[in-house]
DNA sequence: CCTACCGATCGGTAGG
DNA sequence: CCTACCGATCGGTAGG
């Protein structure tokens, strides 16, 4: 019973934390800022978190967990190379660009604030998700529908899709799935 | 004269800030630190400049100057479009990677630490450089040589090339010139 | 989870 | 460009 709450009260406070790590960076939010956000005293924090960093790293731990997730739902029952690359494109646009966000776009953006040792238990993490990914697009290459050199691809990939937080505005005339489709069509071979 | 001295003293400090806000973040790095580094106490930074968040600007405009005179040094005398894409390719790859490296990484990821004035200012230089790169496009896209969207390509392609900071090392096996062709390639119709 | 607090450090300034 | 310094703020802790 206690633990739940406990798990609440956390969760509010990563919440919380995403937002302000993304809109003002993670070094220029204080313990204070964030305190304030949940509606506690800025020393409780450190009831719920050994430290300021710890936060930032449940912050991307949840990141890279959500849109892993929005992924392997996507992929569920579904096989066709085709539709299974273009369910990766959308999840990934749409947990990066909706759901996971702020989480997100701090994985993003805040690398170097982490330590060396909370890295590497990110990028295993992260590591997860790019093989999913792997698996979709060497399928695809077997099939023909993509160029065979699928790590490059792979990369080039990751790279526009995260760019679209740079640009892409949801009140535009372009929809998520507009967009995912739009980035298949440039994907697909021929 | 003294001008002259003056501009020395401020470049020093500008390649100097490069370094430190790349590998610690604009935050994280002290006025103290910058000042130790070109050998100098910390109060004398603001004879040079005239406070921390004028130093993060002066390092992007002069990121996004420099790569847009690689840019444009590499386009002289091309009249090819595919050759002026190519070109445009490694040269930005060549600025991202190399000789500007860490201006440039400083302007990918401290644009949240920058004001909305300064945000402005820095803005208005990238939109010459992305004139450039739609010019080019525009022109392959005529030739039939890339997919007619080209605002959209850019994009896509400006992600790509971005991105590679995360996961380029230049002692690896490819060059990046390599790079910059299989780039092509994928960009590149049929 | 709050109260009360601390040592350290920060960006910046005055006066030379 | 240096010296000497300040007010503000920061992450974190002890004790309840």
């Amino acid at each position: 019973m206690q633990n739940t709450l406990d798990k609440t009260r956390r969760d509010e406070l990563i919440d919380a934390a995403s937002h302000l790590f993304r809109s003002q960076g993670y070094e220029r939010t204080t313990v204070r800022d964030l305190a304030q956000a949940v509606g506690m005293q800025s020393g409780s924090l450190f009831y719920h978190f050994k430290n300021k960093a710890e936060i930032l790293e449940a912050v991307m731990a949840k990141g890279v967990a959500d849109i892993t997730a929005v992924a392997e739902f996507a992929l569920e029952g579904v096989t066709e190379p085709k539709e299974k690359l273009r369910r990766l494109v959308t999840g990934h646009l749409t947990a990066l660009l909706g759901s996971s966000q702020h989480a997100l776009e701090v994985l993003l953006y805040e690398w170097h604030s982490l330590s060396t040792e909370a890295r590497d238990r990110i990028v295993q993490l992260r590591d997860r998700y790019e093989t999913l990914w792997q698996q979709v697009l060497d399928e695809a290459a077997t099939a023909g529908l993509v160029h065979p050199d699928t790590t490059f691809l792979r990369k080039m990939i990751f790279g526009s899709l995260n760019w679209t937080v740079q640009w892409y505005r949801p009140d535009g005339s372009m929809s998520i799935e507009e967009m995912g489709d739009r980035m298949l069509n440039l994907i697909l071979r021929g």
